[in-house]
DNA sequence: TATAACTTTCAATACTTTTTGAAAGTTTAA
DNA sequence: TTAAACTTTCAAAAAGTATTGAAAGTTATA
């Protein structure tokens, strides 16, 4: 027992697994993922799937899917012990960079299909005041996230302290 | 029918509300809320509930339900006409003020429970280099979290264009 | 090659979220 | 008041998503 002040490192990491966790699956990613991703996150070797499922008591199925979903995004790597034939898994732990990682894929699943579909309905015929707002809606909508764009762009591509910094430069 | 290089109106219509409907579901938000705002946002004129209904073909639990959301995100606002009982609603059509609203409501529902856990995780004891790695990795996340907040709190005070035009000079 | 050690797949199941629609609630106007 | 016009609620059902675990697949080494 420590002092009350304190918290112990079990429920800490609970909670931050938990959180995280939580997080992710308000932004539309899986629960799970998120999950072992906090796990990697604080922990300070490389994991097997058997310590992953342990720790967060899944399935193998469910941790293997996970890990690669993980690995596809760039956010987790695999690594080998000599002499030990299981593959372990440690996550990048720069949050600026899983933060690029991130902005990156959802760019490329969403913004994307997005401004696809706004060229695909560009070029609507008519001239009725229906028409004229749609283009219009459809034409600001575009323009926002053209812009919305080039913002992951520089994200991409700046540092995260020199972004920030510049940022917040008044 | 219109030439082959044009699109009809219906089919425009029926595409932006699927993929803005779309993109919200990959961002957590619910897609018949979504598209309801879609919906809204292209529409010359207030809807009623039945127009909405018939329009997306839902019922009417569910359109009641979900124009009620977006009017708790301040998206989404109720007009009435004289001589009818109905109540019909209009979407924000400015399109950095949809994104200013969302980007609050969605700092108070995630942003603040993340900082919330930061805190309360802050003070575990041990030093260990579990312990330390832990520290470590729960400052980082909460210090780009707070960047972050910055950030949306400055959304919330520029305008769009300003915003920007600021953003991007070089 | 054979086998043990591991990883991957996927159909079935469990869980979560969304949707329905009918009943209950509310408001307006005659 | 009362009745019609509307809105809201909510339990049950449907739809969607995640998870399991056993079987199939792969790889290393004896």
């Amino acid at each position: 027992m420590g002092y009350l002040y304190f918290v112990k490192f079990e429920e800490a990491e609970e909670k931050f697994i938990q959180g995280w966790g939580q997080l992710g699956a308000s932004w539309g990613i899986n629960r799970t993922m998120s999950q072992i991703n906090a796990l990697l996150l604080i922990s300070t070797q490389p994991l097997s799937t058997d310590d992953i499922m342990a720790k967060l008591n899944i399935s193998r199925g469910n941790a293997n899917m996970n890990v690669r979903e993980l690995i596809s995004w760039g956010v987790v790597r695999k690594s080998f012990k000599p002499g030990d034939r299981k593959e372990y898994f440690y996550s990048v732990k720069d949050m600026w960079e899983i933060a690029r990682l991130v902005s990156k894929e959802r760019k490329r699943r969403e913004l994307e299909p997005l401004l696809t579909m706004l060229q695909e309905v560009r070029d609507v015929e008519g001239s009725s005041e229906q028409v004229k707002e749609f283009k219009r809606v459809t034409r600001d909508v575009e323009k926002v996230a053209k812009k919305a764009d080039s913002m992951l762009d520089l994200i991409g591509k700046l540092d995260g302290n020199r972004f920030f910094k510049w940022l917040m430069k008044k």
